[in-house]
DNA sequence: TGCAAGTTGTAGAT
DNA sequence: ATCTACAACTTGCA
């Protein structure tokens, strides 16, 4: 089914795209052009649809199409651009890569690195398969998908160690300052582009897909990142982007009106440069009065993306709840548990603005960040008490967005597991949706059963008198689900097994520092000195 | 050791 | 529209 890598016989400089799928501000494919021009060697452009990647394995059809659209628009703007022809190959990267090389003199693979944990596992394996083969390939790796190199970040940070806190990072960012400037593409001439390439291979053959056709909102592909980013960089001249504050964006739009960029897609899979759109968007930041709250501007959507794929790539097990920072919490792991998580994952909650959101990433991949945080709030702290690990796993199958360290870090922080510690603030699964869409309109379009719900009942529909129900041609417990809890009183219970659960961690922290060493250290004395502060301000309250 | 701050809650009162 | 109680956490810095 995969088709024969094709083999070339001088010697080949081969940039391999993985998540940096565009031309403009692409480090490792600038250096490709010109050393395979200084070289005169043959340049191959390759893209691997590898459905054993990270970035894949758990992909359902919406990313798997937004990734071919991707490189569908990738090998166009090859050809245009610098007359190449992009190689498509399909099958583990490990395997076919090496096909591409003949072992002659002053091969060379280059590519931008992928920076998750498992993503630098897989280049290692690539590099692993070509030495096997006794293939002496000179490999060239860039970075590129962060905008800047972690060890940077981490000399700026106080003790080398990624700080935990937004205000912590945003002190590095001011020390090490902007991202370098976008690099212009290296247009060489003269690249050979007389090469036999498989044919690309379309989702069908490699076996994608879909059960129902979806919607195309966000189509892939690098010309669309720039013309998305050039849409909302020009709205009102660019003061809309300059005052952007994310909590003010509602997370209730849908279809073609949408008040926020929408370009995490294109991000996670490289097709615009983050280095490119901080220093744009900077731009107009400083021309017009900015966003004061720093932290809401749209510059800083950047630095978290940067703090949490900083984080992601020196803490480990960053994925689970075994890792360092997160706090244990007794998650449901009854049967009863996977019960309500599967009404959850499958949008029967009874709360539509819960199973609205749940449809709309379900049908769409992209749900609005302050919609995520009501799915991710309900999931686990607020309402259902299921592990942040579960919801995290759905998000990877189906956001287009889905980028490694993004999605563990705001799962941790949603739960409270990390980062975030005011665990009594959880968001209402009525009241939140209702602040933002009155009417309802959102779940109206994505729940098309309560379209006739009225605006009084819409979202808390079971306490529509039952002649409203009949009206409205929807049945609670039968054409749509009853609550599966009632939030007001889980609500109550879960803030009180978090604060227990707060506390037994603060207990052992003291525990393990105690018995860990002899000798009593700094960091002992601290974690002593914080449970001690915590106390007295207790006891100080109760007065 | 103490204190200020923490991207984005809710419900009810004014 | 703005304020307050809710119940009171952790981290970072002086």
């Amino acid at each position: 089914m995969a088709p024969s890598t094709p083999a070339y016989a001088s010697s080949a400089v081969v940039h391999w795209f993985r998540r940096d799928l565009r031309l403009h501000d692409n480090w490792a494919l600038n250096a490709a052009l010109k050393s395979a021009a200084t070289r005169k060697a043959r340049f191959l452009p390759v893209f691997v649809f590898d459905s054993t990647a990270h970035t894949c394995v758990n992909s359902k059809f919406n990313r798997w199409r937004f990734l071919h659209q991707s490189v569908e628009a990738l090998r166009a703007s090859l050809r245009k651009t610098v007359n190449a022809e992009l190689v498509v190959l399909h099958g583990r990267a490990c395997d076919v890569l090496p096909d591409l090389f003949k072992d002659a003199e002053g091969d060379e693979l280059h590519f931008e690195i992928d920076p998750a944990p498992v993503g630098v596992k897989y280049d290692q394996a690539v590099i692993d398969a070509l030495t096997k083969k006794g293939l002496e390939v000179e490999v060239k790796k860039s970075e590129g998908h962060t905008m800047y190199e972690p060890t940077k970040l981490l000399l700026a940070s106080p003790g080398g160690v990624a700080p935990k806190t937004m205000s912590g990072f945003i002190g590095v960012m001011e020390r090490v300052g902007n991202p370098s400037a976008p690099v212009p593409l290296v247009r060489e001439r003269g690249l050979s582009h007389d090469v036999e390439v498989p044919s690309f291979p379309s989702l069908s053959d490699m076996g994608i897909t879909d059960v129902e056709e979806s919607p195309i909102f966000f189509p892939g592909g690098e010309e669309e990142a720039l013309r998305r980013m050039e849409e909302f960089l020009s709205r009102e001249k660019g003061r809309i982007a300059a005052k952007f504050s994310k909590p003010k964006t509602s997370p209730a739009t849908f279809g073609q009106k949408r008040d926020t960029t929408i370009l995490s897609p294109y991000l996670a899979h490289g097709c615009l440069s983050s280095r490119t759109l901080y220093i744009r968007v900077d731009q107009l930041e400083r021309k017009f009065k900015p966003n004061p709250m720093i932290q809401t501007r749209l510059t800083c959507q950047l630095i978290w993306r940067e703090h949490f794929w900083l984080l992601g790539r020196t803490v480990r097990d960053f994925e689970n709840e075994q890792n360092e920072l997160c706090r244990d919490i007794p998650w449901d792991r009854t049967k009863e548990g996977e019960k309500r998580f599967e009404a959850w994952r499958d949008a029967r909650t009874g709360y539509p603005w819960i199973d609205a959101l749940r449809t709309q990433l379900m049908k769409e991949g992209f749900v609005h960040h302050l919609g995520r945080h009501s799915l991710a709030c309900f999931l686990t702290r607020g309402d259902l008490w299921c592990s942040w690990e579960k919801g995290a796993r759905v998000f990877d199958e189906e956001l287009l967005d889905y980028d490694f360290s993004l999605n563990s870090a705001n799962w941790m922080w949603l739960s409270c597991s990390a980062f975030f510690n005011a665990y009594f603030r959880c968001y209402s699964p009525v009241a939140f949706g209702r602040k933002w869409d009155k009417k309802g309109d959102f779940i109206r379009h994505y729940l098309p059963v309560l379209k006739d719900m009225p605006e009084k009942y819409i979202y808390e529909p079971w306490t529509a008198p039952k002649a409203t129900q009949v009206a409205g041609k929807c049945i609670i417990g039968k054409d749509y689900p009853a609550p599966i809890v009632d939030h007001s009183v889980v609500v109550k219970e879960n803030i009180s097994k978090m604060r227990d659960a707060f506390k037994r961690a603060a207990q052992n922290k003291q525990k393990t520092g105690d018995s860990s060493k002899k000798a009593c250290t700094k960091t002992e004395k601290r974690s002593r000195s914080s449970a001690n502060g915590a106390d007295t301000k207790g006891k100080r309250r109760k007065r």
